[in-house]
DNA sequence: CTTGACTCCCAAAACGTTTTGGATGATTTT
DNA sequence: AAAATCATCCAAAACGTTTTGGGAGTCAAG
């Protein structure tokens, strides 16, 4: 409704004091802002968002693609993220727009878009591939991007990841320890970077115990794909006494597939994300999860320093993984 | 990088040409346009989203409105929803923006700041109250938007819903036809418009039946809400033999109580929304949901509509329940 | 030869803000 | 008394696009 015109019309005033009176500039007089401050309050005045922002070069936006697989949106513990990431955004101005990948259009299709036509300040990227071309476009662009995941990209950009490798190595020593000798693998698709790193993990740890590295299978990231891998591994004659899962969703899966063939838990099994539901399923499931507090805070951090121009080394954090044991671990290693 | 200007001044033409050749007008010659089309082609360029909407009067934007209870931000298949939506909206050039409320703001605060602001053309409101004052300010400034959930409000407004009242009337019938007497229901804060419905459905349905309605409990509508509901039930001495819950996640709360307190499934229940993870569940959650298919495309049309300025009346979808049987339900009355 | 219609193009205005580079008096310093 | 400083204000430019309202030039009809 009001505009600065209107405003600085009724007062009697020109368009610039007005605007500076409002940014708090030392060149207007405290009457005069006050009574401009007033004024502005009254007609409930805020400046005109498009604006401002072609003014200043800014989008006062932030775009996270949205990996959009049928049916299933990516991790289910990436909306509290995101909101929370939204939220300290807003404290510097910045809203969050959400970009799932249209129809018939490629992820890099969708950056360029958003790019090019100046749409946002910055990317947040998940789910990265280890060789992602999302990553290589925008660090051709110079585009100010963050990751959540590692890539294995050649020149240095900021990102946020857990130590998928250490925390799949530890878990799989663990099960080692408590007996277990046949400890498979169901990991999700190895381009991606976070299953081919815990995937890793765990051959690591299986080498270093002097283990065969054949239990180990691919699936899609879903309680399907875990699903599935685990009825593959239960008709096998060699079976495994533990799994280790790459993520939550699989895991869940797996347990689904035990109870359904052995009518129970029967083989111990770990994921991986902590997911709220795993505290309530059957048996209650143990996992792993990122250190570090609220992770959408961080995401909005890196974004902000990263728009400021802090060089990509200092803006990458890797964190620890740390077991959230309940129920699923600890079965015997004889229990098969 | 290339704007407008650049391009017009390596093609020997003015903005206006170049302008209405990428726009498609019928003024421009076929032969123009096509050196046009290629020149932009080949120096990628995109137009300054700012710059048009400004110029547009339109902000190019859609926001929906996140409430962030500490901990859960909403039911989870939010997300899926909002990718659905987001998607939709951005082949009619819209983007969405996720915006969950800073702390020390209000709802209605952040309302707004997006409407006065003119950062958005419309908002989507979720978790709405029977009282809304969110639905109020926007109807105060006959700004679009549409709800996830109806309201009270004495005018129409645009929104898409489940006839929460049906399902749960339906749901409860069906208990006391397979030989259920006591049905409790526990439900979410009945300031909550879906909470409020479904209790009413459940309500009417014990009435009907001739049946007392003291076995009601009101909780969060988390796990954790409806654990303790549960707890509570189980306490006391006229146990349920079934229960009817306000969401999947309470009704997951209680199959944990149930678990912890009897061993095992002892009491029917029966959810709402149709979690994916419902049915990794132990038991496997019976749940109901919503009918009506892809219900983000549904909310994108309906915002599109009522920024086209259709009519509120014409901008009402109320979608019918519908069951979905898994193992929670079938218990015999006298299990308990 | 004039008129009107048609095709193709363009200069300038407009959107509402922020910022630049002074301008105007009043006050202090030299 | 002149010069310098200070406090307060403002006109105009700029951001990059879309749209308005024509302006040339060409061609056919009168």
């Amino acid at each position: 409704m009001a505009n600065l015109k209107q405003l600085a019309q009724s007062l009697g005033l020109s368009i610039t004091t007005v605007s500076r009176a409002l940014d708090g500039y030392s060149d207007v007089s405290a009457a005069t802002r006050q009574r401009v401050q007033e004024a502005a309050d009254k007609a409930g005045y805020r400046p005109n968002a498009s604006a401002r922002r072609l003014r200043k070069q800014r989008a006062e936006l932030v775009a996270v693609t949205l990996p959009s697989e049928p049916g299933h949106i990516g991790p289910l513990h990436f909306l509290d993220m995101l909101s929370g990431c939204a939220e300290h955004l807003a404290g510097a101005g910045l809203n969050l727009v959400i970009a799932p990948v249209p129809h018939g259009e490629s992820e890099l299709d969708m950056c360029r878009r958003f790019v090019d036509g100046r749409r946002v300040d910055a990317m947040l990227l998940v789910r990265t591939k280890r060789h992602d071309e999302r990553v290589e476009f925008l660090q051709s662009r110079g585009f100010p991007f963050v990751t959540n995941g590692r890539t294995e990209s050649a020149i240095q950009h900021p990102y946020i990841d857990g130590d998928g490798f250490s925390g799949f190595h530890a878990a799989t020593l663990r099960f080692h320890r408590d007996g277990h000798r046949r400890i498979a693998h169901v990991g999700g698709p190895q381009e991606y970077f976070f299953a081919h790193a815990r995937r890793q993990g765990w051959e690591a740890a299986m080498r270093e115990c002097g283990l065969a590295t054949d239990l180990d299978l691919q699936q899609a990231p879903t309680e399907q794909g875990g699903y599935e891998a685990a009825l593959a591994l239960l008709a096998r004659s060699d079976r495994p006494t533990a799994i280790v899962c790459a993520t939550d969703e699989m895991a869940i899966g797996v347990l689904r597939a035990l109870r359904e063939v052995d009518g129970g838990l029967s083989i111990s099994v770990i994921g991986h994300d902590d997911l709220p539901i795993g505290a309530f399923t059957s048996p209650a499931l143990s996992t792993m999860r990122m250190t570090g507090g609220n992770l959408g805070r961080s995401f909005a951090s890196l974004l902000l320093r990263t728009i400021a121009g802090e060089p990509a080394e200092t803006l990458q954090e890797l964190h620890a993984i740390e077991f959230v044991d309940r129920d699923s671990h600890r079965l015997p290693p004889v229990a098969a």
